[in-house]
DNA sequence: GCGTGTCGGGGCGTTAGCGCACAGAAGCGC
DNA sequence: GCGCTTCTGTGCGCTAACGCCCCGACACGC
């Protein structure tokens, strides 16, 4: 089975290789459609795959005590799912759930080490990935302790629109308020105020961003802290360090 | 100046490497001796030298608006100041904060990336480092949400006792509500609780640790959360993943 | 058409933590 | 010994979010 290269760049860190290093990865990597809701990684199991998300989101969410969960990163076609294995480590930390559904690559855990092992360039990128998802987890952890639940799902919304490259997809108040680790009420209370306020529309886990300029300034400057740091992160992805 | 492999190996990451690799990098390392309070590095700014503490402690702090701030992690002669570098970045995401006084290893920064390139033992150990302290990044998020201060400061000062190996140590409760993000008086009503109650005494800024064990009990279950995914981390530091 | 499940909305009392302001107490320099 | 600074304790009104429970509305399958 081969990938065209040119599917496969829709992901950033595969676009940021060198050609002849991103052909010998799309070899070992197979097309996937993920589907709403599935699970791709447990914590404390072992990761059977990494995948590269190319028209697909996937959050990654730690369990606590029972009932209660949190977000702890969200994955589109600007990163990866598995970044554990970059870290010679085996098991996943979280739980990675699909969030929107559609395309992606996906790597047997085994072939990926390896294919790590045999190309600094491949390792470089994905470094300063880890990295961005470090920065972005630690500006979370402030946002999630000091924002209010309003500009916190404005953030997330933009997050997520800037993943799925559509100004709609369906996320019900249930599902975000897991994701935001706050009670659903708390998420139909902000949601209707945005509505009110014509920057989103909703009905029945279908949301749309409507005016995205005025959602911008709706949400925390978490948002974008988070693109300065991601670009910051990302910037000369070919070059080694020693550059 | 030649530093004893007997006073490093009080660091576990250096303790983790072998012999030759450990004596090759001593030689590049300064004792240093670091004051309360001083700053290690700023968000923003290149890191100029990595640390490894090996009797002091180090929180990482990420500043959000102004007056606001936030512990994203804590480090002492377990880990390494200055991740950043192991995922090729020259700048550090946090601001680096000397809370227990005391003596550390440092390096240049240059010398330690090098030093990096040149040993995939290090890289190893430090790449697995790095993913504990990830895990714990999320393990903090979820707490930070959802426990309430009294638990929080538990787990503070268990976590911060495990690095400063001392029953007491400084630290006021202006400190501990930037450390914690919340407000100095929330401090002062958990920290009364817990002397009420003979787990620990305090004054005027040293804190002495009375009952560990039954501090632990009114710490949530995120202690012990941290301590399992950093042993499991850990495991094995010497070994290549390829064995 | 009708039931059933999912989704969104509202109410009500409770609470953890906030912001602010002030007061006592212990250490430190001179 | 005096005064200043740092550290800790208290009081008060406020608010964001909680837990719980129920209702209406829409959608889909039969």
């Amino acid at each position: 089975m081969s990938i065209a290269p040119s599917a496969a760049s829709c992901n950033h860190l595969l676009a940021a290789l060198p050609q002849s290093e991103l052909l010998q990865l799309l070899d070992k990597c197979e097309a996937v459609d993920l589907k709403f809701a599935e699970i791709l990684a447990e914590p404390g199991e072992p990761i059977r795959h990494v995948y590269f998300p190319t028209r697909s989101a996937i959050v990654l969410v730690t369990l606590m005590d029972d009932r209660a969960s949190l977000e702890v990163g969200l994955v589109g076609n600007e990163g990866i799912v598995g970044t554990a294995l970059v870290l010679d480590m085996a098991v996943s930390p979280q739980r990675a759930l699909v969030q929107g559904p559609g395309a992606a690559l996906r790597m047997k855990a085994e072939l990926f080490r390896q294919a790590l092992e045999g190309s600094p360039e491949l390792q470089h990128v994905l470094k300063r990935y880890v990295h961005a998802v470090m920065a972005q987890l630690a500006q979370t952890a402030g946002c999630t302790r000091f924002h209010v639940v309003e500009a916190r799902l404005a953030r997330w919304l933009l997050m997520t629109q800037d993943r799925a490259h559509a100004d709609s997809f369906h996320v019900t108040h249930e599902f975000l308020a897991q994701v935001l680790g706050v009670r659903r009420v708390g998420i139909t209370r902000a949601a209707t105020t945005l509505q009110a306020r014509g920057l989103i529309r909703y009905a029945r886990g279908n949301i749309t961003i409507l005016e995205r300029a005025r959602l911008e300034a709706a949400a925390c400057g978490c948002y974008a802290a988070d693109k300065l740091s991601y670009a910051h992160s990302m910037a000369h992805p070919p070059q080694r360090p020693a550059a």
